[in-house]
RNA sequence: GGCCCGUUGGUCAAGCGGUUAAGACUCCGCCCUUUCACGGCGGCAUCACGAGUUCGAUUCUCGUACGGGUCACCA
């Protein structure tokens, strides 16, 4: 079968989460079909039963239709080349194995476990590099069929020039150039007749059209086993895209070990699907202008290979947090209110609250939606707070003149009718008070916001939360603040 | 250990022989007639090291150091 269009797999084992690192090169092998209008396939390489994890499919279906990375042919949704699991097309391998062994790229490898295995102490005793030393490379067709007659079991090995280098290319890295000497005569079937990830891999990125493989470069150094295996069949070569990997720390890979790796564990941290996506785009690729925040469409045009970095990338979780939070500030106040009402009611169930009037506070202040309950938990009750959070050094306040601003405040803000309980009328009783005492605003305002809701962090000033916590409310906690200040004395 | 790859501020990174070495996050200052945040302005801070090529190297070459990957009848 032969494609004009692009045609990019993401090819993940069933083998658990779906960690960030994997969900890029999804990402990744997504957009580049799709900024080439061309098709993104889905291919579940399940052969090995060991590590096989039920349920681990279904977070791969999941987490792809979660962030929008819709596969074009797959499993489920069937296509031209199928089956789209790999364990279901395991008849053909050993047909293309043995078109090999035709052609004189492969050979049938009689050694058995106790010869290798010696083989190889041997080698690493002497200090060599581990290598099939070619045992059956050269037996005779009548060797051959005297073992094959009599059952010996056998593998089939890709025969690997002797001398030579191999030379690929990759759109990350550029051209590499490999002795060929240095090259093991790889497996290509197994005892069992089943193929090595290696050679089924070739064989079924060839027999589906694929154009570009895109993947983690730790397969660059199998790449020109890859390459030479392409050129014995006369098959072409695809275009090599191989990833750097997203890293913990300078020294260690991303691992699900580490609590905050999975797609899923972001998810549940609170984080927004866009924003995650948007991130781990960024993580290791650069986009060409200046502009970092980018919805998946856009994404699919500004997507570019030139713009993958060879270098591992750190996983900075303040940086996904900022993007979180310009995601969250390009929500309508509306929308806003509605994702974020569920973690105000968390800590704020007075009923009397302005909701409304609150997710507009706290929306340019929220990077994360997990985040606000305790931004709010105030509200219901009064922390226990310590009076010294009356003395500012920028806003001039200390424990006497705090005192005289909350004494000042109480009566004219008890002036005001319950009815006309509005940040206007709160603002301008305040600011008489401020014109009364000759002062500057924070002297006056510092202590109010202070004295109702006793926090050193809130989502908005003096004004905006007397509005909130209504008239009696303030009054009670104004009240509360002078009687600290006194006992303070 | 052999082979392969990588190395620009704390982090993500632009850069493709001549630049005041972009930008983002973080941090710090200032402004936005109240904190925090948002927004605006400004600032701190980077070419791993040593040779070589060149009139000139962050950029090219070679070494060194450090880091990663890979060397399975796993995928």
């Amino acid at each position: 079968m032969s494609f004009d269009k692009v045609r990019t797999r993401f090819a993940p084992s069933p083998t658990g989460y779906m960690h960030v690192g994997n969900l890029r090169t999804a990402l990744y092998a997504y957009l580049l079909a799709k900024k080439n209008n061309g098709t993104f396939i889905l291919r579940i390489e399940d052969t090995d039963q060991e590590r096989y994890v039920e349920g681990a499919v279904d977070i791969i279906y999941n987490t792809l239709r979660k962030t929008g990375l819709i596969w074009d042919e797959g499993p489920d949704i069937g296509g031209p080349v199928g089956p789209y699991v790999q364990s279901e097309r395991m008849g053909m391998f050993k047909d293309y194995a043995l078109q090999l062994v035709e052609k004189g790229h492969a050979y049938f490898c009689f050694c058995d476990k106790e010869r290798l295995t010696e083989l190889k102490e041997i080698q690493q005793a002497s200090g060599i590099a581990p290598k099939y030393d070619g045992h059956c490379r050269n037996l005779t067709p009548e060797e051959i069929k005297e073992k094959l007659d009599a059952g010996v079991p056998y593998v089939i090995r890709q025969k690997m020039p002797k001398d030579g280098t191999t030379t690929f290319h990759d759109e990350v890295f550029g051209d590499i150039t490999v002795e060929n000497s240095t090259l093991d005569d790889q497996i290509l079937i197994k005892t069992d007749g089943m193929p090595t990830y290696n050679f089924a891999n070739v064989v079924d990125d060839h027999t589906m059209g694929i154009t570009h493989v895109i993947r983690g470069n730790e397969y660059l150094s199998s790449a020109p086993k890859y390459n030479l295996l392409y050129e014995a069949f006369g098959w072409d070569i695809p275009t090599y895209v191989h990833c750097s990997p997203v890293m913990k720390d300078s020294t260690h890979k991303l691992s699900k070990r580490n609590g905050d790796a999975s797609f899923e564990d972001l998810i549940a941290k609170g984080y927004l699907t866009e924003a995650v996506i948007n991130y781990i785009a960024l993580l290791g690729w650069a986009p060409k202008g200046e502009n970092e925040i980018f919805t998946l469409e856009e994404l699919c045009q500004e997507f570019d290979v030139s713009g993958i970095s060879k270098s591992p990338a750190i996983f900075d979780t303040q940086k996904l947090r900022a993007i979180n939070g310009a995601y969250i500030r390009k929500f309508s106040v509306e929308e806003f209110e509605e994702k974020a009402l569920p973690y105000i009611r968390q800590t704020c169930k007075r009923e009397d609250i302005d909701t409304h009037l609150l997710a507009k506070m706290l929306q340019p202040r929220t990077e994360l939606f997990t985040d606000i309950p305790e931004q709010v938990d105030f509200i219901d009750e009064l922390p226990d707070y310590d009076i010294q959070m009356y003395c500012h050094k920028k806003m001039k306040t200390n424990l006497e003149n705090s005192k005289e601003a909350l004494e000042k405040l109480l009566p004219t803000l008890e002036s005001i009718d319950e009815n006309n309980w509005t940040v206007d009328a709160i603002h301008e009783k305040c600011f008489e008070v401020i014109a009364q005492m000759e002062v500057k605003n924070g002297i006056v305002l510092w202590p109010l916001r202070t004295a109702i809701s006793g926090k050193q962090f809130t989502p908005g000033g003096g004004i905006d939360l007397a509005e909130i916590l209504g008239k009696k409310c303030t009054i009670e906690r104004i009240k509360d603040g002078i009687n600290r200040l006194n006992n303070a004395q």
